[in-house]
DNA sequence: TCTTATTTCGTGTACGTACACGAAGATTTC
DNA sequence: GAAATCTTCGTGTACGTACACGAAATAAGA
């Protein structure tokens, strides 16, 4: 292919300077003359330069903290994902210097959020990821961010208000359309439900709004008078769910069609399987071991996922390559592909996702 | 998280030895006494030295070549998506001097595979990745490859008898296995239809095979008395195509269960939607161009594909990384996720396949 | 014992980029 | 017109690793 890489020695040769001026002119860091700068330019451009991505690394002794803003978790929660994943990307972005540490905050509380955004805000990193749960704050988080020139990225859900660097993650409104085309299949049902989970605070606040609207636009272009009931769940109480999902079900004995919008679907499942309940059709979220396990045997049909790794993968290197050589990504919203999984691929997929 | 990075400098002022001691002790490159040698891994092992990519990688003057056997294709062929995915690949593998050269050959055409081999080992490249064809041929070149320390990888499909480095691609009798879950749906049909494409040639060069094994399994386990028809279509004959199909559908107006294991489902799609037919279950394989607009359109419900992109980088990075440091692959099969692709969620796989 | 091999090791340079330092030239100031 | 300031640029060193070259130390041969 090329002969040979060009170099800023060749540069500096073509256009008739040194090396030092060459390099002031690419980090636009001043002190040229602008005869000299347009003949570097033009030597450049004619040379066709490339950065030589491992001397600059090398010989940038730059250290970076990017600092990581999510919720907290106990084992087998949906944030682990996301947490295991930054251990991933971090190994992935050794070379660039790049340290990441993570503050996490309950996702119920907005006292707990206000605190991790002061907490950041008393210990300034180079550049901040952020899953975004209450949104005036992260708005205004940003805002501030961008005031001290600090880069921020948006993993998982965005806050489009938001001033931010770019956003990897699904199309939320899109992940709530394909769930109900999913769950409706063949034979349309008259009624469904969905199961919710119980959250204080404003409505605006709750990441999965968009996948709900998603969702019901979805039955009202093709099922308009499908009507839905709404069951509220919590996160760590059995007892209380099988309660609710007895009396429902008692009332309803004819509903087959199980929705939920956040990566709780376990519950569903573990309740399907202790009552043994059969010819269910469940749709879920996110791929939680307990939900790979539900899939397996049957309770929940379909899940739909996403592919965490890759988006903190990107996030962080989109970050990395901002701090280094000053580049913006070519895209700001990337919307990432949205995972089918049902029993028959799930395994191959499972096995991948903690790397890929 | 560790204060500063340990050096080849630390590591020879640990074990009281010079640089170049601890160099060739690295790279086992002799020349070294015994104690000095025990001397310089113990400091390894107690300082925790990892390798600076950036700076081996500057300092590493080699030029590696890779080639690249694949079949040749016109626009729009399943070949053209690995091809336009080296592309990328070798991009993601500049730093590591590496340059892939492509040599093509008719998949058809036994003799051309042979010239293509022939091709190769007259002008031997550092490493070569293969998507095999013919078995037998392919065998052989391994063990040829093999002796000359010249490490091979395959991609796409494998070749479980020959000596290869590591393989990335999906696993293909699962591929059919899911292709029939997805096919039957929930009102299991009495007969299905598959269109396959005219080859001549030994049935164990058809790497689709264990996909059709895959997809017969999964019928006899859930149902053994359905009856599949055969009928075999051209690759570039729509007349005939047509011709096939009209006469077929005219003696089976009851079908509508439709299967390919290669990745023209769309010959199938541009005559459905050219003679109206409705209500057809159509299930395919591989992210084409006119695949995707088969699926937007309806013409195909299901599509079922392999991340091509991830399958090349991963392959090339694989030989990069055994080239550049000599480290073998942690994993020598490789199977990837098989991605279900429907009409809502294409969109956004669609957009990302050429990046990622 | 002295030369000649052989083994073992240290030094030096190169890779391409980043950036500090300071020299030379140009401009301003009184 | 000399001193002070500012602009513009070249030189030198550092980053951590790879590898060639040759020096010192040891062993072998006479």
């Amino acid at each position: 292919m090329q002969a040979k890489k060009v170099t800023v020695k060749d540069i500096a040769r073509q256009a008739g300077l040194s090396i030092g001026t060459v390099d002031r002119v690419m980090h636009n860091r001043g002190g040229v003359a602008e005869e000299s700068r347009q003949k570097v330019m033009e030597a450049m451009e004619t040379l066709g330069y490339t950065l030589n991505t491992n001397a600059s690394l090398l010989a940038n002794k730059k250290h970076y903290r990017i600092c990581c803003l999510l919720p907290s978790f106990t084992d087998g929660e949906y944030w682990e994902l996301v947490y295991n994943a930054i251990a991933s990307a971090e190994k992935d972005a050794t070379g660039y210097n790049i340290s990441i540490e993570t503050i996490t905050y309950n996702q119920f509380s907005h006292e707990e959020y206000v605190e991790a955004v002061e907490k950041l805000k008393s210990n300034l990193p180079q550049a901040v990821i952020i899953a975004p749960i209450y949104r005036n704050e992260t708005i205004e988080l940003s805002h501030f961010l961008k005031e001290k020139g600090i880069p921020m990225v948006f993993i998982d859900s965005k806050v489009s208000e938001a001033d931010y660097l770019a956003y990897y993650g699904i199309p939320m409104w899109e992940s709530g359309y394909l769930a109900a085309s999913l769950l409706l299949g063949e034979e349309p049902p008259k009624s469904i439900v969905n199961f919710r989970i119980e959250r204080s605070g404003s409505i605006t606040d709750n990441p999965t709004l968009a996948r709900r609207h998603g969702f019901t636009d979805y039955l009202t272009e093709n099922l308009p008078q499908l009507s839905i009931y709404n069951e509220f769940l919590r996160p760590y109480d059995r007892e209380h769910n099988f309660a609710v999902m007895d009396k429902f079900f008692a009332e309803h004995p004819d509903i087959r069609h199980i929705i939920t919008f956040n990566s709780r679907v376990h519950l569903i499942a573990d309740y399907i399987t202790a009552r043994g309940l059969k010819d269910l059709r469940v749709v879920g979220f996110d791929i939680l071991d307990q939900n790979i396990e539900a899939v397996r045997n049957g309770a929940v049909k379909y899940l739909i996922v996403q592919r965490t790794q890759v988006q903190l993968r990107r996030g962080v290197n989109a970050l990395a390559e901002w701090l280094a050589f000053g580049t913006t990504p070519p895209v700001r919203d990337n919307y990432m592909p949205m995972d089918i999984l049902v029993r028959e691929n799930i395994n191959f997929y499972s096995e991948m996702y903690k790397e890929y």
